[in-house]
DNA sequence: CGGTGCCTTGAGTGCGCTCAATTAAAGTGG
DNA sequence: CCACTTTAATTGAGCGCACTCAAGGCACCG
């Protein structure tokens, strides 16, 4: 709960009012859909523990992951003005989650100072992370990808409370950090081989860990300031 | 006036609310920029007529277009809690602008409740679409991504009154359009004949007209739910 | 111990890039 | 009003990064 008042960005005292709100804590099964693409949301959430993303799906069944959210993080506020929802949002890991009644959040929102400013830094957060993802996407190679989303989940994991800055546990599948980066698993796989070889990182099935963290950084051309972290990393 | 506040989602009555900001509105030339990737931000800021667009340039050079702003958008507000800013912002065309003091909004975002409603619902919008520029980024075809960029600015210039719906002034160089599309202008070009060979586009060099919008909706798997427009469009 | 998911590696293809040259359009100054 | 400059659009030729298709290996799990 501490952790939780941490990620928010709250002090404790501020706590209360997230615990006054009429939550429910829920937990989840690895790959189970919150919400998806069409439906009409009712909650938002917060990560209580647990690694999900949201991802949309085109026309013709492509896959796009467009955001990952780790402990602490607010996810599910576009629905807020929006009927249907139009992405998915799906459990990657167990996780455990407050869910927050849309109505509440309003509520909230209008009420209560503390989830304002901590939503308010959440979305600032969220939207800094997707155009940092959209200049990925655009102009690094697949190479640069892959190392810069390993470096980002680093950094967020490590704020997060889990793993050890450059050792942590590796939350996703080839074919969904292929996903994520607009790349497919086969590529992931020869791109992180690569990495490998070039003796930046060292990885297993489920674990990564970052060997050469300035040579893994500079391959990626990543810069943690649009994490929007305060301070208290492990990295660099 | 009464537009901007249309643009703002907000009824002539609550205009007063805006304009009780300690606001300057100042004009613009073409390819100026407001604030520079790097620049302590002082301002955020809001369109009243004008386009502009937000971009980050990498470590080898390289530019990515992340959004665009038009008519009755405000904008710059990750800088809130950022001391420096992660991106350009550039004015593209002649252009009007409401210049609002950080601190002032702030101010607005607790003591107003029609600010605060505009802000939250811009800034779920602006992060909608960004989703759907990652998943354009990552997933569709050099010839979608274009095709797609035209349909939205279609739509988002329709609703903030400029054009005339499928007819509607072009207000990017093939070189910027490659800079949001993660393309070559070159490519850009390309595709854009493509288009017009196809026969669903005319385009001279500062005019586009659409000339069979389900067949170029189709080909950009475009769908304007991402956009959060109330209605009002002409299209479609 | 067979099944199933995921990772790994190879071979060949094509989309979008690079480099380069030409045309068109829009200023700018004499 | 016309030479001159500059910026943007257009088109061609060739290359390379990431894709597709395909086969095999490894680990976990019934």
């Amino acid at each position: 709960m501490d952790k939780l008042a941490q990620g928010l960005g709250l002090g404790s005292a501020d706590m209360s009012t997230i615990s006054g709100l009429p939550y429910r804590i829920a937990d989840f099964e690895p790959m189970t859909y919150l919400v998806r693409q069409g439906d009409v949301a009712i909650h938002c959430g917060l990560v209580v523990s647990g690694f999900l993303c949201s991802s949309k799906i085109g026309g013709d069944g492509s896959r796009q992951i467009v955001s990952f959210h780790v402990n602490g993080d607010l996810f599910g506020f576009q629905s807020i003005f929006l009927d249907e929802s139009d992405h998915h949002i799906q459990v990657l890991s167990h996780a455990s989650i407050f869910l927050i009644p849309k109505q509440a959040v309003l509520d909230a929102f209008e009420g209560n100072y503390a989830f304002r400013q901590a939503l308010l830094r959440n979305m600032l957060k969220d939207l800094s992370i997707s155009k940092e993802w959209l200049f990925s996407m655009g102009r690094r190679s697949a190479l640069a990808r892959v190392a810069h989303l390993i470096c980002e989940l680093a950094v967020r994991q490590d704020v997060a409370g889990l793993g050890n800055g450059l050792d942590y546990d590796w939350p996703l599948t080839q074919e969904q950090f292929g996903d994520a980066t607009g790349l497919t698993a086969v590529h992931v796989n020869r791109m992180i081989k690569a990495l490998r070889d070039e003796g930046v990182i060292l990885s297993s099935k489920n674990k990564i860990k970052i060997s050469d963290w300035p040579r893994l950084a500079k391959i990626a051309d990543f810069t943690r300031g649009y994490l929007h972290m305060s301070g208290d990393v492990k990295i660099l």
